[in-house]
RNA sequence: GGCGCUAUCGUCUAGGGGUUAGGACGGAAGAUUCUCAAUCUUCAAACCCGGGUUCGAUUCCCGGUAGCGCUACCA
C-alpha cells in the first residue's frame, strides 16, 4: 500500500461508498451512494463499493443483502468491490506501524460496557489518561505477559496543536488537538476500529475523494491524524448534510418506520430513476430550477459546488396513512412525472408483474392497451391496480346503483341512458370515433347532454365515476363486456 | 458539559450589500375536457433574534437562540 502516495494515479477520481452492514439500506446511505457514483461518473472516476464489516458483533448477512438487494433496484452499478473484514492484515500492518512511530499507545483498562459509560455530562472525555504516559518498558512487558489492551492514537495535543482539512462543501476545518480524544486504533481483541480501517482501506484503495455523511465531519479530524500518521497523503473531503425527518432528527427505523428503507419505495412503486432524483433534490441543486433530472442530465449536472450544508427534511408523514400519504409529496409528484415520461411500451412492461402479482389474468398485450389510459392518472406504479383494476376482472366489485344517476338527472334518466346505450352500442364499431358519434347522437336523441349520457355509462362499466376517458375505455373493454356490465346496471336501477 | 456544523415560504431550494427575494412540491381559486387525471392561468406563503460594519443589510462580522452532529475497544 505504501507504494501510492498519489491518491489517484491517473488523475480520475475513485470514490467509494462504504456502508456496514447492520441494518437495511436507508434513504440516507442510497443518497450518499448516488452522489458517489455521480461524482464518478461526471469525472470518469472509478466507483467503489465496500463493505465497513468490522463491527462483527452487529454485522448480518441479511443486512449484507438488504444493502444488495436496495443497490440493485437503484440500477446504478459500481466498478470495484470489497470486504473490509477480508483485509485486516493491512489494518493492523498500518495500526502497528502508527505506534512504531510513538504516535498510539497501548490502552490496558478493560473495555466498558458500551451505553453506560458514555463521556459528557461529567466533562471527561480523554479516556484512560494514565495509560497515555505508560512507560514503554511497562508497556511491551504487560502486553508480554499477555494481558488485552487496545491501541489508542497518541493525539498530539500541545497548545497552538491544530488539525486542519479543507472540506468540499463545508471549507476551511480547523479544530485543536487538545479537544480530540485519543480515539481507539485496535480493539482489545484485536479488531480495528472503524476510524482506522476505513482510513487504512481509502489509502490503499486510493480513494481520492471521500464523499459522505456530514455526521462524520468532525471525526475526518481523527481521520486526517491517522492518514499523516501513516505517512499518506489524505485525500479530498466532501460531506453532505443529513436527511431528516419532519421532526428534525435523524432517520430511524425505529421512530419512522418504513419509510427509511429504500426497498419501501421500491415496493410502493416508485422508478428508481425518480427516486434518484429526489434523492439529489435534497442538499444538492442544479442551481438553474431544473427538478425533473434524467440519470444522464444529473450526471452531466452533478458538481460538489452545487451541495448545501442544512440538512435537509424528507417530509413524509409521520403515522402513515396511506401509500401516497406515506412519502414526500414531491417524491411522488416526481415519480409521476417520470412515469409521464415513459414510453407506453416500457411503462407496460413494468406494470404487467404488478398487475398479474395482484392475482389478476392480464396479457401482455392488454396491459398495452390499458398502459395508455392510465399514464397519466397513476402516480405510483401500484396505483395500476386501483385505476385500472375493471380492466382485468370478470365481474365488477359491488358498486352504489345510486352513482349510476347522472348529474341533475334521476334513476329515470339512469334508465332510460342506459337502455338506449344498450340498443346503440349493440350496432356499432368499438372503435373511439363510431362510439363517440354514437353515443352523443343518442345523447340528443334523448334530449341529454353528452356528460348525463356518459356518467351512467362509465359508472356501469367501470364501477366508479372517476375512470379513464369512456371512449377509449369501451374500446379496451369490447363489446361484450360492456353490454354485460350495462344490463348488470340496469338490473340494478331496477 | 466540551467541540463542531447549520439557519430563506409548511417542505425542497435559487439568490445575494440596493431585487416586486425567484423556482418547485403541497394548498386555494379559475379555465379546459364526457368524469377523473393531465395541461394552463391566478392567489396565499419565507430571509430566526439582537447588535455592529455601511449611505444602505436578508446577504458581511460578532453575540444570542434553536436544530443537528461528534464526544464508544459502533459505524
Amino acid at each position: 500500500m505504501t507504494e501510492s502516495l498519489t491518491a489517484s494515479s491517473n488523475g480520475k477520481p475513485r470514490v467509494r461508498f462504504a456502508p456496514s452492514p447492520t441494518g437495511f439500506l436507508h434513504v440516507g446511505s442510497a443518497r450518499t451512494f448516488i452522489f458517489n457514483w455521480l461524482y464518478a461518473r461526471r469525472n470518469g472516476g472509478t466507483m467503489i463499493l465496500r463493505l465497513d464489516d468490522t463491527d462483527v458483533e452487529r454485522n448480518t448477512d441479511a443486512s449484507v443483502n438488504s444493502i444488495f438487494e436496495g443497490l440493485k433496484w437503484l440500477g446504478l452499478g459500481w466498478d470495484e468491490e470489497y470486504k473490509q473484514s477480508a483485509r485486516l492484515d493491512l489494518h493492523r500492518k498500518i495500526a502497528w506501524s502508527i505506534f512504531e512511530k510513538g504516535l498510539a499507545y497501548r490502552d490496558f483498562t478493560p473495555a466498558h460496557s458500551g451505553e453506560s459509560e458514555r463521556s459528557g455530562a461529567q466533562g471527561t472525555w480523554l479516556f484512560n489518561p494514565g495509560m497515555r504516559e505508560l512507560p514503554g518498558e511497562e508497556s511491551d512487558q504487560r502486553a508480554a505477559a499477555g494481558e488485552p489492551f487496545a491501541l489508542r492514537f497518541r493525539v498530539p495535543r500541545e497548545i497552538g496543536q491544530v488539525v486542519r482539512f479543507t472540506d468540499a462543501v463545508y471549507g476551511e476545518q480547523a479544530k485543536a488537538g487538545a479537544d480530540i480524544e485519543d480515539f481507539a486504533l485496535l480493539r482489545s481483541d484485536g479488531m480495528p476500529t472503524y476510524h482506522l480501517a476505513s482510513c487504512a482501506d481509502d489509502a490503499d484503495l486510493r480513494i481520492s475523494h471521500i464523499i459522505r455523511g456530514q455526521d462524520h465531519l468532525t471525526n475526518t479530524f481523527k481521520h486526517v491524524l491517522i492518514f499523516e500518521a501513516a505517512g499518506f497523503p489524505p485525500p479530498q473531503f466532501a460531506h453532505l448534510p443529513l436527511l431528516v425527518a419532519p421532526d428534525g432528527t435523524k432517520l430511524s427505523k425505529r421512530r419512522h418506520g418504513p419509510v427509511v428503507s429504500v426497498t419501501t419505495y421500491r415496493d410502493a412503486g416508485f422508478l428508481a430513476e425518480a427516486f434518484i432524483n429526489f434523492l439529489c433534490l435534497l442538499g444538492w441543486s442544479p442551481k438553474n430550477d431544473r427538478e425533473q433530472m434524467s440519470r444522464q442530465e444529473l450526471i452531466d449536472a452533478f458538481s460538489l459546488e452545487g451541495i448545501n450544508r442544512a440538512n435537509a427534511v424528507v417530509n413524509f408523514k409521520e403515522p402513515a396513512a396511506t401509500p401516497e400519504e406515506t412519502f414526500d409529496p414531491k417524491a411522488v409528484w416526481l415519480n409521476a412525472e417520470h412515469i409521464r415520461g415513459l414510453a407506453i411500451e416500457d411503462l407496460s412492461r413494468s406494470l404487467l408483474p404488478i398487475v398479474q402479482g395482484a392475482g389478476f389474468s392480464v396479457t401482455p398485450e392488454k396491459m398495452l392497451r390499458v398502459t395508455p389510459l392510465i399514464r397519466e392518472r397513476i402516480k405510483l406504479l401500484r396505483d395500476v391496480l386501483t385505476a385500472a383494476d375493471f380492466f382485468f376482472v370478470e365481474q365488477l366489485a359491488p358498486y352504489d346503483p345510486a352513482e349510476l344517476i347522472p348529474q341533475k338527472g334521476d334513476a329515470a334518466m339512469a334508465g332510460r341512458v342506459l337502455e338506449k346505450a344498450q340498443s346503440v352500442l349493440a350496432n356499432v364499431e368499438f372503435k373511439h370515433d363510431p362510439l363517440d358519434r354514437a353515443l352523443r347522437a343518442a345523447a340528443q336523441e334523448l334530449g341529454v347532454k353528452a356528460g348525463q349520457m356518459f356518467q351512467p355509462i362509465r359508472v356501469a362499466v367501470c364501477g366508479r365515476k372517476n375512470a379513464p376517458p369512456l371512449f377509449e375505455t369501451l374500446e379496451v373493454l369490447g363489446q361484450a363486456t360492456t353490454l354485460a356490465r350495462i344490463a348488470q346496471a340496469i338490473a340494478k336501477l331496477g
